[in-house]
Parts: structure tokens; C-alpha cells; sequence
DNA sequence: CTTGACTCGGTACCTACCAACAGGGTTTAC
DNA sequence: GTAAACCCTGTTGGTAGGTACCGAGTCAAG
């Protein structure tokens, strides 16, 4: 196979093209050799790469996380139980994210319920709640 | 009352003294009065400001939609009913955030089940996943 | 030989701040 | 009156994860 340019490639992987400059940036994609204009040539393989990272992060894992995994992957003596440590570390985040949400929605939904709609911004409940002299 | 300094508004809204700037930068806060040698003096109720900022962020607004809250709320004309509808979207989009927040734990959760944690990093199958040539 | 599609590096923008800096201002104790 | 201690100011640059635009260079087809 023929090395991609950088818009095969993100055709390819289904990224944006300035997302493929800015993973090798920083550091996500190994430097690709030039062509003689300065061209970047990218292995094909590269699109493997490019959908284990989306993929990766579709689960949470921010692009610095991402990097590790890939790290991992590669690294002699890295374990299956290394990389399922990280899997319950992100199961944890997303837990304490979730019940983070569930509290805000709780307390929008009782303030909202609290709110009749009708008249003037004077007394919403909503607002009264937000503008509390107290702490 | 007399006027506060960046510093004591910061220590009295409980954020830090940069935020203070930020926010008057952004809009957020009205450009105060200065002393003779440039010191912001900000009215005493600028503390109950930044209070209902941080609790509507608390809630998951942004400052944008903050800074239209604290509109509406002096603004002749608007009605309770705008900001319920308000209160009533960002619940929808907490819902749709716990809505793929759960989808990833689940994602997670089934991966690292399928994952005894012996053996290297070779047949890991959360890393396989990532790694998948199909799409 | 020109046109159009592509590529390059660089820069700026977004959110919601935080940190560090230089160069002054003010206050308090002695 | 002066020195230490602390405060203020604006400016710059950094964070994550990109998106978007710019002028200039390159390449292939007609």
C-alpha cells in the first residue's frame, strides 16, 4: 500500500483533517516521513491508530489517557490487568460524573417545578433560588 | 457599606482574585468605579452577584446563559415562564449527558468483565476493542 | 500555461479560569 | 521617615480538544 496523504487519511479514519495535524502535534501520531515538498506520508496503519484513539475516547478517556493505552500496547511487561486498572479508574470518574449530574437535575427539576411560569420574573422561585442573600 | 477591593470581593464571594477579573472582562460583572490610584471599588452587593453566578453554575449553566439569567432578571417584561423554560432545557441536556455518560460506564463495565487481568497486554480484550480493524 | 485542488505552517478562537510577572501603591511598625 | 509586608494593576501564557481561517507553496490535468 501506497503511504496516505493527511486528507486520505482523515478521510479515511473519518476525522477532520486539522485533528490529524494536531495529534501529531502533540505526540499522539508518530512523525511521518515528508515527501520532498514537505508532504506528511503516513503509513496506512495509521487509520487503525486514528479509530483505536476515537474509539478510546468514545469511552471517556481523554487524549493524554489515550497515549498511555497506546503506550501500553506496545510496552514489554505491560499486563491485561494494567490496562483494566485504567478501565476501573474511568468506570469511577464517569460514576462520580453521573451522580454530579443527577444532582444538578434533581435541583433543576424541583426548582422548575417549584415555578408556576406564569408572571412576572419578580418572584420566580428559580431565580429567588439563585439570588439567596444566605449562603 | 463601603466599596470593596478586588481582593476583599474574591475572600467575600469565596473565588479567587483573577476569577473576579475574568468576570468583569467577560461581562459578567459591570465595569466598577476606581480609586484616585485605579483600585476597583466594587458596591458591597457585588458579592450577592457572584453568588447567584456560582450557583447557577453549580446547576450546569454556563456564563453565557448566566449572563442572560442575570439579564432576565432586571429585564422589564420577562416573565417567570422564560426562565422555567430555561430551567426546563438544561435539564434536558443533563439528561442527554447522564444519557452517554451511561452508555460509556456500561461500555466499560462490559470490557473490563470480559477481562481477567492475567496475562500481558497481548490478548487484552479491552485493548482489542480499541484496536478492532472492522469499524 | 493556467486553473483548481491540495498542502504547508502559523495563528486565533472556544470555556472557565489559574499562575506568574513587572512595576507600582498603601499600610503599619519602628 | 523609612523599610517591610502586602496589595494593586495590566499582560502574557497555560490548561483540553479541537475548529477555522490565512497566505504561500505544490501538484496534476487540460
Amino acid at each position: 500500500m501506497m503511504p496516505l496523504r493527511s486528507k486520505q487519511l482523515a478521510e479515511r479514519s473519518g476525522v477532520n483533517l486539522q485533528t490529524i495535524r494536531y495529534y501529531q502535534e502533540i505526540g499522539l501520531l508518530p512523525e511521518p516521513p515528508r515527501s520532498a515538498a514537505g508532504y506528511r506520508r503516513f503509513p496506512p496503519d495509521t487509520v487503525r491508530r486514528i479509530r483505536f484513539i476515537k474509539r478510546a475516547q468514545e469511552l471517556g478517556f481523554a487524549l493524554a489517557e489515550v497515549k498511555e493505552l497506546l503506550a501500553l500496547q506496545v510496552q514489554t511487561g505491560a499486563t491485561c490487568a494494567d490496562v483494566r486498572h485504567r478501565a476501573n479508574a474511568k468506570i469511577a470518574d464517569i460514576e462520580a460524573k453521573i451522580r454530579d449530574l443527577r444532582w444538578m437535575m434533581n435541583a433543576l427539576e424541583r426548582l422548575a417545578a417549584s415555578c408556576s411560569g406564569a408572571g412576572p420574573v419578580g418572584n420566580c422561585p428559580i431565580l429567588d433560588y439563585f439570588d439567596e442573600k444566605e449562603s
